[in-house]
RNA sequence: GCGGGAGUGGCGCAAUGGUAGCGCAUCUGCUUCCCAAGCAGAGGGCUGCGGGUUCGAAUCCCGUCUCCCGCUCCA
């Protein structure tokens, strides 16, 4: 059974040390979070797939990693400074607060006409540069890593000679300053950017547009995130970012959220190269820029088949780590039965969970339409029960399910059984999983199944892949717990072992086990892990 | 930001004005020849934070912060 609620992913990713609020011990700071020990592997991983897969394995990418901070002039013409805010207004009246587009003069809440003047929220964050704290002495955080991408483009497409088409690649930090973050990973103040921006011939724009669509889509299917779990929402005119002619956002089918936004693939047309180049009534854009005055360059290409100079059209796949790296803990996320629970304690949870729908059926705080959903929810566990166990968290998660009082009895009925009787799994794909092996001996208390499984665990230090030790369990919760971070095998060092130098390798989906000689694990690892 | 709900060891909960407990998890020892076994023990909370009321506050009041649900933000 996959992840039912979005709580269930956050939990097991602060549990474990996937993912922390950032500076907790002061009471956090809102949309900002730490990737712990193991988070920091997995986004390595997924960040290391996404330069392998966009750049090493075509023949038209260029790397690049530009700095945060950028002269602001880059951000008054790339159309941030203008246009990357929200309008707000404030109703006199009764103090709400509003999208000055989403209202027509009067105030949804109270109806009042008596608003304040739209006042912009700009969603850039500014820090001061060098000593003087001047009006002008400032630059913005960029609000996207695209546009150090198109400020180097000539020194990318010169230096390496490229022709188009080609593309630029660059993953790092981008800063916005978002209303309200919300939903843990999803909408975050600081977050990493995975962009391409992949310069063509205009009129060739569109085929490249589809041809990146379905890569894209493809790298996702290749870290575990299947194009079932995806929706394609090619954006209507109205919602276009200012840059774009079109986008095809990809939309992820998130526990509890619903499908959201992982990545979007934009056509930005001539617009960005546009925009910052001078003389710019001479290089016949498409798009409609605001003119330049400051520029000292012209980001054209010259191409020798037609004899003229032209500004390339971009195509723009950007998706953010973090979005991503949640999308693929929700999509490995597995709760499975390993052995049947008890009759009795069965029948316990059968009881707590009639009991817990009887008394939302006739609890009077709740509305029609929860109290629906409780029930139809409810119901649905009771018929399929010793399957469904897992999924008492969920109802337990609906809105209103905390009015009644015997969840908690029903929670502390159901949570120690699927404790017992079940394992939580993270089936990663073995190359984004933050630990590739575990190295246990079956005894901790005998000191040459110890030595040995330590021997074999330090000559896999230098494979370059993580790996950890453990000895601090039974071999049965060693295994568990590696199951929930994904540990994709468990080497156990066994009386044989100490024979003859085999090991038992137990892979982490079938919970089988091979015999395997020490001496071949790192091979044998390395051809499993990728 | 607004409206609604909530903050008690890592997690889940208990304690409704009287010295803060339990289960799970963690760690140590014994035991154990492969899937969260058993036994014994240990560590960990000035109850989000700050003020107030009171002889006394997890509990009542005010403020503040954070989280969750809705409106909004599009990587």
């Amino acid at each position: 059974m996959s992840a039912q609620t979005l709580e269930q992913v956050v939990s097991l990713a602060k549990r474990r040390g996937f993912i922390f609020p950032s500076s907790e011990i002061y009471g956090g700071l809102q949309g900002v979070f730490d990737y712990g020990p193991l988070g920091v592997e997995l986004k390595n991983n997924i960040q290391n797939d996404w330069w392998r897969t966009n750049v090493y394995e075509r023949d038209d990418m260029e790397g690049l990693d530009a700095a945060i901070l950028m002269n602001r002039l880059v951000w008054k013409y790339s159309g941030h400074e203008e246009t990357f805010n929200d309008p707000l207004v404030d109703c006199r009246s009764c103090k709400s607060r509003w999208r000055a587009d989403h209202i027509k003069g009067k105030c949804p809440n109270c109806g009042s006409t008596d608003l304040t003047e739209p006042r912009p929220f700009n969603m850039m964050f500014k820090t001061q540069v060098g000593p003087v704290a001047d009006a002008d002495s400032f630059a913005y955080l960029r609000p996207e890593t695209a546009q150090g991408i198109f400020a180097n483009y000539l020194n990318v497409q010169q230096t390496t000679s490229r022709k188009l088409p080609f593309g630029i690649a660059q993953i790092g930090k981008a800063f916005r300053n978002e209303i309200n973050p919300r939903n843990f990973l999803f909408r975050v103040r600081e977050f990493d950017q995975m962009e391409i921006e992949f310069f063509v011939m205009p009129g060739t724009d569109e085929e490249w547009h589809s041809k990146w669509l379905e890569a894209r889509l493809s790298w996702w299917e290749g870290i575990g995130v299947p194009r079932s779990q995806i929706q394609i929402y090619d954006v209507p005119k109205a919602d276009l970012a200012h840059y774009s002619k079109r986008t095809y956002d990809l939309m992820y089918n998130y526990p509890t959220l619903g499908y959201e936004e992982i990545e979007g693939i934009a056509n930005r047309t001539d617009y960005d190269l546009g925009s910052h180049s001078r003389d710019q009534d001479k290089l016949g854009l498409t798009a409609r820029v605001n003119p330049n005055t400051d520029s000292l360059a012209r980001l054209t290409y010259f191409d020798q088949a037609s004899n003229r100079h032209v500004v390339p059209f971009v195509i723009e796949p950007s998706a953010g780590v973090g979005r991503c790296t949640l999308a693929v803990l929700c999509e490995a996320y597995a709760e499975e039965m390993v052995k049947s629970p008890a009759p009795e304690k069965l029948e316990a949870v059968q009881v707590a969970l009639t009991a817990f729908l009887k008394s939302a059926g006739r609890n009077e705080n709740l509305g029609a339409e929860q109290r629906d959903a409780l029930m139809a929810a409810g119901e649905a566990i009771a018929t399929d029960l010793p399957n469904a166990l897992g999924q008492v968290d969920a109802l337990l998660a609906l809105p209103g399910a905390d009015k009644i009082e015997l969840g908690k009895k029903l929670r502390g009925q159901a949570q120690p059984l699927l404790d017992e009787s079940y394992r939580t799994v993270l089936r990663l794909r073995p190359k984004v999983a933050p630990v590739k092996a575990a190295v246990f001996p079956l005894k901790r208390n005998h000191d040459g199944l110890v030595g040995t499984a330590r021997d074999i665990r330090k000559a896999l230090q230098h494979t370059g892949m993580r790996t950890v030790y453990d000895d601090t369990g039974a071999i049965g919760k060693l295994y568990r717990r590696q199951d929930e971070i994904g540990t994709p095998f468990c080497i156990t060092v066994d009386f044989q072992t100490l024979d003859d130098g085999s090991v038992t390798v137990r892979d982490r989906d079938t919970m089988q086990q091979e015999r395997v000689a020490s001496s071949e694990l790192s091979v044998y690892l390395r051809e499993r892990v990728g």
